[in-house]
DNA sequence: GTTTATGCAAATATTTTGCAACGTT
DNA sequence: AACGTTGCAAAATATTTGCATAAAC
């Protein structure tokens, strides 16, 4: 896993796009953070060790790209800031979703294979059919249930 | 249901807080359009019908209030604004999710019972204690299957 | 050489804040 | 009368856009 150029120059060519040195720089640094959700402001910060020349609106573009191309992931933690990281690779893999605790801010993923399952009941339901989904769980993680609550 | 001044003042006074027409202007707006998902701006608009006096300042500062009062949800749609709806009166009462259709937009909300039990899974296998949940599913409408796809 | 992408700065959009005036208790 | 709340305008924050220059094809 990680950061496959080749594969990553191959999308961007397939579609006409151009392989630049800052589209390059952008999906290698969000690639090193396979864990973290990064604002674009922090992507800024991690793409500027390497390439400092690198604009801020570049980065937005280019966030917005990787996007559409399906290679990275938005995540909405509603703290004020839009959140991205990397996507799986494996397309069929299951989605993941994410954990987070109200107390200290931590954000866990976690698999699920339970949705589906509703998924279908949803379909069958409401006439919808479902291609994405996405879920958060707000709670207190094992260090906090101690300190408080 | 709908609109209950009473309980709402009620509310207000055991925190403290002050009985203002604006407090109740806002929650009575939003109490009137219990399906929809109103942006700031849009509530905005609404209140001033009946409140025109009233700034964009109180309208941010008492959706702030009612959300912390749990009288009122935020919900994301990603589409560049943050969105409010009534709550459900009765605490006990299952949430509810959305349903979104990517190609017109329509938000349909759908009841679950079946989080209950990956809620519990989560925290057999994370130690994390969830005590709320937001679900989104993304894709087609009954009407939008035609169209598109 | 043509076309697309970048960097900069300015513009946009949303939300927050300081503060004097006002309304509620 | 005391204190919380409001309205206004200004500030702060996040993201987008226009345009000339530069890089990729």
């Amino acid at each position: 896993m990680g950061y496959n150029e080749e594969a990553f120059i191959k999308i961007l060519k397939s579609k006409g796009l151009k392989v630049t040195n800052q589209r390059k720089a952008v999906l290698k640094a969000l690639s090193s953070k396979p864990d973290q959700h990064l604002t674009a402001e922090e992507i800024y910060e991690l793409v500027r060790v390497d390439t400092p020349e690198i604009g801020i609106a570049t980065i937005y573009r280019t966030i917005q790209l990787l996007c559409e191309l399906g290679l990275i992931d938005k995540l909405n933690l509603d703290d004020g800031y839009v959140r991205y990281e990397i996507g799986k690779e494996d397309k069929n893999e299951h989605h993941h979703h994410h954990l987070i605790c109200v107390n200290c801010g931590k954000v866990l993923k976690f698999d699920d294979d339970l949705l589906d399952e509703l998924e279908k009941q949803v379909e069958k339901t409401t006439g919808f059919i479902v291609h994405d989904h996405e879920l958060k769980m707000y709670g207190y993680c094992r260090d906090c249930q101690n300190n408080r609550k």
